[in-house]
DNA sequence: CAGTGAGCGAGCTTCCGCTTGACTT
């Protein structure tokens, strides 16, 4: 329904959000016209900092090139009506938008109210028209102080990079602090030294009342450091008369999780729907727009007073009483401003939705999540069986679980901590029905070599965890910063393919023991995010020069400070004067000190030739060279290659570089032109009378293929046109 | 579609946090 003139109403309510803005429009009555800010109006100029710095670093704002027409809107409309309503939202960002409105719209303290709420509910809207108050503004200088150090971080510390290490980088308290964590995490991976230990299960045969048979697992609770360990228990057991020893029942609670925010919405989505956090940004941002969720930037695990009652009547309704517990939950997030609800749907009797696949996925992932956060916890019952033999010291323990009241789980299934785990616990079922004394017979016990697993690394989902929990970047950030890094080439996200690895296998059977050695595959990694040679090299830059503005609780402190400013307790100027004065020494420092680091390794000499090999981060990328430079004509100029996928300036071995400079290599002749394999500007290539065929990454090594296999590849190609 | 890597210097790059479309293949 279009609005009647818009001249003709006497109040003008600004937004952030313009979904946010039909919603609200429709909860007051005609005497209101709400717009939409769109976010931040105005930014820092972008020359000279945007800031005067020796001016008591005065910022120096300017609307934003796509903000330009909406601040004419804006402008017109305030001007003909009689009060303007500064409605965005209360935390540090939404009171510096207020106070940029009004400034920028020319607004006066008689025809403007500032009004604030955290759900967007007709009650939440009345209760903030009847109660306004004045712009914060110790509140707009905690902002001020925050947008000030991050663009002075920034740029002043980009420079740096573009001189010392390659041009274009990029240096920030958020992304600088994202590549670290990848980056060691990586180093940590690469020192991993595995350890094997021998895990001991049996199967064992428990006869029931009625004389039926059925097979109970058990785990042996000490797991063994040696091979000739592991045969001295299982020829222990040979023989041996096992009982059940002990059974104990524990009763077994459990509760469901708060309600999604951003970062558990883009961590549920990536472990069952197998979503990025972009993609599940894009699809929550179509089902907000729709009017079908709340807004999905959000810090809060808060729930409005209506949700709460629509959860109530859909649970009652459809499952009973009994499923309802109505529960407040409390954010544990450092830095949490809370300046709206949690994600839910915006009606809680809509179990699904119209929509494309992934809409539907995502909002019944939000529809269940919200139902069972307010849903009775589950009650098990965990049964365990300690099994024991004369003579054994070491004992067998069965567990099992039974569910005597699903609960919350009736509706949702919380997916495990681990990553790329999918939904369900082990498997952990109903044990056969057994008393203390009973005896069994062992079916089978195996032994299976198995390594300690190496620190995981990260999936952007996890990252985001990681970074949430460090208390670094906001939810409107989680996404953009994950791309930034990988557009800078910091990062990237990869599939690498797991290598095999041997272990040894146990089975004792009827009594005797079969040893085998069996293989598997290992360290498969799908989507994870890989630190790259020009991302290491900013990282141990960055962390030799800069360990204060890198380090991990960076902004953990400064927001210590923008929280005294808020409080009026500081002045924002003073807090970054301090701050700057020694940073800003500490960057003209290593511009004069430090060398250019380009990460360069000397791996030792070419056998060959005698002559030096390095490896380096060129203009183009990592490259290997062999031989120096040299102002003498004499000698001979040095030769480059490039790294291959997979090859790193840290782990590339004297051989593999040198094996490099044998391309490109000639194969022989077909048809009597010659076969040529190299690498090129768009990877490996085979060339034969003119034309090239690219190599598949993965399938052919241009160091390895042979004559046969590339007249196979250029065939195949000429009969593909 | 199929290398490049010196050194100089012009002119450019760059931050974080609020919001949506606007562009196509």
């Amino acid at each position: 329904m279009a609005k009647k003139s818009s001249i003709s109403e006497e109040n003008l309510v600004i937004v952030e959000s313009p979904a946010k803005a039909k919603t609200i429009e429709k909860f007051l009555g005609n005497n209101f016209l709400v717009k939409s800010s769109y976010g931040h109006i105005r930014d820092l100029a972008k020359k000279d900092f945007g800031i005067d710095i020796a001016n008591n670093y005065l910022p120096n704002y300017v609307v934003s090139d796509d903000k330009k027409e909406v601040v004419r809107e804006l402008k017109k409309l305030a001007k003909s009506v009689k009060t303007v309503w500064l409605a965005s939202d209360e935390d540090r960002e939404g009171e510096a938008i207020a106070w940029h409105l009004y400034d920028e719209l020319g607004l006066t303290p008689e025809n403007t109210k500032r009004i604030v709420f955290h759900e967007i509910t007709k009650s939440a809207i009345l209760n903030a028209v009847e109660n306004p108050r004045d712009i914060n503004i110790d509140l707009v200088n905690a902002q001020q102080a925050r947008r000030v150090l991050d663009r002075l971080v920034g740029f002043e510390l980009s420079p740096v990079l573009w001189k010392k290490v390659k041009p274009s980088l990029s240096a920030g308290r958020v992304q600088s602090v994202t590549v670290r964590l990848i980056v060691e995490r990586e180093r940590e991976i690469f020192a991993f030294n595995p350890k094997s230990s021998y895990r001991v299960t049996a199967v064992f045969n428990v006869t029931n009342a009625d004389g039926r048979v059925s097979e109970m697992k058990a785990e042996l609770s000490k797991r063994f450091a040696t091979l000739e360990e592991t045969e001295v228990f299982l020829n222990k057991c040979k023989g041996a008369q096992f009982k059940v020893s002990d059974i104990t029942k524990k009763p077994l609670k459990k509760t469901p999780a708060a309600p999604f925010t951003t970062s558990t919405l883009q961590q549920e989505a990536s472990r069952k729907l197998g979503f990025s956090v972009g993609q599940t940004m894009s699809v929550a941002q179509k089902l907000y727009e729709a009017g079908k969720i709340t807004y999905m930037r959000t810090d809060s695990v808060n729930l409005a007073d209506t949700a709460l009652k629509m959860a109530s009547e859909q649970i009652t309704g459809v499952m009973g009483e009994e499923y309802l517990k109505i529960r407040k939950y409390q954010t544990k997030s450092k830095g949490a401003q809370e300046a709206h609800e949690a994600i839910r749907p915006t009606e809680l009797n809509k179990p699904t939705v119209s929509g494309s696949q992934q809409e539907q996925k995502l909002y019944e992932l939000i529809w269940k999540r919200t139902i069972a956060s307010q849903m009775s916890d589950a009650r098990l019952e965990k049964t365990t069986v300690q099994i024991k033999a004369d003579g054994v010291s070491e004992h067998f323990v069965a567990s099992g679980e039974v569910i005597q009241f699903d609960g919350f789980l009736k509706v949702y299934l919380q997916s495990s901590e681990h990553d790329g785990e999918t939904e369900g616990e082990e498997d952990a079922g109903l044990l056969p029905p057994m008393n203390v004394g009973d005896q069994l017979m062992y079916e089978m016990i195996e032994a299976r070599e198995r390594w300690s697993q190496k620190p995981a690394r990260y999936s952007e989902a996890a990252l985001v965890k990681k970074l949430e929990d460090l208390g670094i970047g906001r939810p409107s950030t989680y996404a953009p910063t994950i791309s930034t890094v990988q557009n800078r080439g910091y990062v990237v996200k990869e599939e690498r393919e797991g290598k095999e690895r041997a272990y040894r296998y146990l089975a004792l059977k009827n009594d005797e023991i079969f040893s085998e050695q069996k293989t598997e595959i290992t360290g498969a990694e799908r989507n994870k995010l890989f630190p790259t040679d020009v991302g290491m090299v900013v990282n141990d830059f960055l962390m030799r020069y800069f360990p204060n503005i890198v380090s991990y609780d960076f902004t953990a402190k400064v927001e210590m400070q923008f929280d005294e400013i808020s409080l009026g307790k500081i002045v924002w100027n003073e807090s970054i004067d301090e701050f700057y004065k020694s940073f800003h020494q500490q960057v003209e420092e290593t511009l004069e000190t430090s060398e250019r680091n380009t990460g360069e390794r000397h791996l030792g000499e070419d056998p060959k030739t005698g002559k030096p090999v390095i490896v380096k981060i060129g203009r183009y990328g990592p490259m290997a060279q062999l031989g120096e430079s040299s102002e003498d004509e004499e000698v001979e100029k040095p030769k480059f290659a490039s790294l291959q996928r997979g090859q790193h300036l840290e782990t590339i071995t004297l051989e593999e570089a040198i094996r490099l400079f044998d391309l490109p290599r000639d194969l022989g002749l077909y048809e009597d032109k010659k076969v040529v394999v190299g690498i090129g500007r768009f990877g490996p290539y085979v060339r034969h009378d003119g034309k090239f065929v690219s190599l598949k990454k993965g399938v052919d090594d241009p160091l390895e293929i042979e004559l046969d296999r590339a007249i196979v590849l250029i065939e195949r190609k000429k009969k593909s046109r």
